[in-house]
DNA sequence: CTGTTAGCGCCTTCAG
DNA sequence: CTGAAGGCGCTAACAG
């Protein structure tokens, strides 16, 4: 392997010397840059970046944390899509991203730690929020920098977070519905102690209030992504006395297998129930009947995330804990529409 | 922060000594191994990874390669779930994922060469083929371990990589079709120069051959995952004069919108057109209708080449260069059976 | 503008 | 069974 003393021995500069060339120390001068930068690229000399980290006492390396993997939801192409976001900004700041790979809480948890004690990592995204998560409760007591993407579900003031304003989403999608004279409107979300679920019940609750229509207990129904959980949650909302017409699927995913299994029972969408749900990820559009969602710019939520964490890891200030990325209702064909 | 040199302090024993419990040395006596943990508990000692791997000069972890993230495929399930299979397995000989982000192909190249020349990672897992890749050619010309997901475009006998048999993938998926009456199959494939592509297309004609059918130029399309290519590959079929009534689709992903697109055109699957495809991802089964797919183990795929590139890591001998993980049938419902 | 010196935290001979 | 010393490759004062 080929390191700085060759350099300097090559060059008949020290150690130093180099590796302010490498730096691109303004006190070196050009003429020297230009000798030692000839003898890198003769030698094919690269920095090696464990030992430059040791010194300066960081990585830049961020662990991105997804749920653990035993989950179905993984499958959810909301990650790759955050993560591209993530990606796209590290990339220019030369940030790199170490991947949470854990089966279970438990391993997850394992991982965390070994990233976070070994100091293998500045910072860490991470890409859920769900109640009472050890994790966080980990972050937090380390005082380790860390940025959720999501809602935390407690300590809203303390922790730094990248969101959009769930509550208002579920709100105004459940308005589009009712404006178009729907009022029997069943809610669908996903694993309840995720707090996005929570948020857009609520927006979907305060809707009907608004409204003036009542809330019916049977119409709310909590369902995970796998088939038999959709199937579950169509079949209660069919056997009820008086069926809904339309419903609010707390993700595109679970909408898919809840339109398949309406369609199973003969029941279509939009003419018979009308649906709508929310992060428009590319599924949405390309299924039929394509999905009336609420488009969260998934991508935008990893930029920014990235953004908040590497200020962080730079001491640069935060303006705020909590970032709100806006969201939009894309249009389409999974609601009957008023004439 | 609290170092090996601390420990050595409070416990009276000298660093090497510490170091040695860490490895849990059998040449060091119970007793100072108990005392020297405690003190690691007390003051909360955990060592530096970084500080390791410059020692040690490996790093265990290994540089995970997505496809250049502007590609829409990156929304495929298909890499999620590689990615659990990876991490399953890596989790338990602690190695970690460190995720290669680059938007453009330009990015990509850039991240791989900081991490291997930056001898950032042990090791490189490619998660996908296609011809040509100047990335191949760079780590063959390093000499750097890698691992490929899917079959090289050359060099088939020197590159370790975990592929199915995609030929034959193709050939067994066409031939079902054909034993249920089907004659005249259609094949729409994703980027065309992607080598699975190539290969589930090349099994298809190995089937048609075999039962005298005639290949057809105009039966073989190439689209994009794009909603736009989806469209133009169900119109060009649809524009035929003797058109399908079958059509191998290479990626579940595609059939979802080849399938809403033949709906919109008033085609029903499986009654007017059967369809067939690849991946068995978790959308095949909760949509209508669920997809007849090949099932080609996703997950073992990842979990196979985290094995290989440890064991290339660690100087392990490999028993072969090409490992296949067998592929079956999922039998559903996209396809219009003989009676 | 450049060199010398120290040291990041850990592992590993080599001694004892 | 344990300690001392050196070094992994690089950066960062401090000198000059």
């Amino acid at each position: 392997m080929v390191t700085i003393k060759d350099i300097a021995k090559v060059t008949g500069f020290s150690p130093s010397t180099v590796s302010r060339v490498i730096a691109n120390n303004s006190r070196i001068s050009e003429e020297t840059k230009n000798k030692v930068r000839a003898a890198m690229d003769e030698l094919g000399y690269h920095p090696n970046l464990t030992a430059r980290n040791l010194v300066i006492q960081s990585t830049k390396t961020i662990g991105v944390i997804m749920p653990s993997s035993a989950d179905e939801s993984l499958q959810n192409p909301f990650f790759t899509e955050v993560l591209r976001g993530i990606g796209s900004y590290f990339h220019q700041k030369q940030f790199s991203i170490l991947l949470s790979s854990g089966q279970t809480e438990q391993e997850k948890f394992e991982e965390i730690e070994r990233m976070v004690l070994g100091k293998y990592v500045d910072g860490i995204i991470l890409l859920y929020s769900r109640l009472n998560d050890s994790v966080v409760d980990f972050l937090q007591e380390k005082n380790f920098p860390f940025v959720m993407v999501g809602k935390p579900s407690g300590d809203k003031d303390e922790i730094v977070h990248v969101d959009n304003d769930n509550v208002k989403a579920g709100k105004d999608i459940t308005t589009y519905l009712i404006e178009n004279g729907h009022r029997r409107i069943s809610f669908i979300g996903g694993a309840a102690d995720l707090v996005v679920t929570i948020d857009r019940q609520k927006g979907y609750e305060m809707a009907l209030k608004e409204a003036g229509i009542l809330i019916t207990k049977e119409y709310t129904i909590h369902t995970e992504f796998l088939k038999s959980g959709g199937r579950q949650a169509v079949e209660q909302i069919l056997g009820l006395e008086l069926k809904p017409d339309a419903v609010v699927v707390s993700d595109d995913l679970i909408s898919v297998g809840v339109i398949s299994m309406l369609e199973e029972y003969g029941i279509k969408v939009p003419e018979d129930i009308s649906l709508v749900s929310f992060n428009n990820i590319y599924f949405s559009e390309i299924i039929k009947p394509a999905l009336t969602t609420v488009d969260i710019q998934i991508y935008e939520l990893g930029v920014e995330s990235a953004k908040a964490i590497i200020q962080m890891c730079t001491n640069q200030k935060l303006s705020k804990k909590r970032i709100i990325i806006p969201h939009h209702i894309a249009y389409r064909d999974s609601v009957r529409l008023k004439k």
